[in-house]
DNA sequence: CCCATTGAGTTCGAATTTGAACACCGGGTA
DNA sequence: TACCCGGTGTTCAAATTCGAACTCAATGGG
């Protein structure tokens, strides 16, 4: 535990590289749904999400791991979706704690008309900007480290 | 333009593990350093920035450039952070329209207090996690992804 | 049976974020 | 000089985020 190992210049480049690019990325992929389809980036995640899942439905729990975000958050942002009809809360009929978050019709039609324009900026944006090596390192390196904070369960809030 | 050239497999780990590592990381660095030092995390790399500027300090722009955030949201931060007295407000002699942000002894002195908590965390969670590989790819990958974004300035608000 | 404990989801209040609107000032140009 | 423009930074209102506190049930000792 001696002296503290700073990050040397390459790390550094890594690091800032990173976040910039998180940033600004989400940040433009934000903008453009809104404009495009007014929903925001997380809003398109949670349907996409419930897209892809058995019966296009998750527990409120299992859909805010999903998506890396506290309950209260995706709870008030499953709320705005709710107003907008994109989507529904179930109860649900053996757990009575338990509720289940359901893609509408209206939502799954929004997702197909946003997803598109969607795909083609995050490729134009980051995918194609980089070589089948560095998407590897993306893959591999970062689902590394995902994995490991998603493990040490304790520190993160959201998640089961 | 044809159909939509959708993500495969891989480009969809690559791009799930870019999105839910920062998520997790971001907030786990945001509650440490807010125990340890009463600061977030955004409010931590300002004042990283102005820490490594010359003079330790920056013009607005820049720095917001430098953060990746809106201007109008760097203006609250540096009015969060003056209050605490970790930086302080300077106007340019030769542009009266200029501000300047510095980092004051305050301020300094925080951040080398905060600083190898945070490092040595940011080497648990991410960077001690990568081979040196992977490193590369990130630092060159995403850093070009970045540099692209960066570059076709309409898109972003910040940054001149 | 009773009550503490745990887990799921919501609600709450305070802080933050965001783009748009605004105020300010210098530089060019008639 | 008068006027409009472009760039800088702040202010504004609305939406969002976050953790903590809360509700409601089921569980499990004692």
């Amino acid at each position: 535990m001696g002296r503290p190992r700073w990050l040397n210049a390459q790390e550094k480049r890594a690091w800032n590289a990173f976040f910039g690019t998180y940033e600004l990325l989400n940040r433009r992929l934000d903008q453009q749904l809104k404009q495009d389809s007014g929903i925001s980036h997380l809003q398109y995640v949670i349907l996409a999400r419930l897209s892809g899942a058995p019966d296009r439905e998750l527990r409120m729990t299992e859909l805010a791991c999903a998506v890396s975000t506290p309950k209260s958050g995706l709870s008030y942002q499953i709320g705005q979706l709710e107003r907008a009809g994109l989507v529904r809360r179930r109860a649900c009929e053996s757990d009575p704690r338990a509720v289940y978050a359901v893609l509408t019709e209206a939502g799954t039609a929004l997702l197909e008309r946003a997803a598109p324009g969607h795909v083609a900026l995050v490729r134009e944006l980051l995918i194609d900007v980089l070589t089948p090596g560095q998407l590897d390192a993306l893959a591999d390196g970062l689902g590394e480290a995902n994995r490991r904070m998603l493990a040490d369960g304790d520190a993160s809030a959201d998640c089961g």
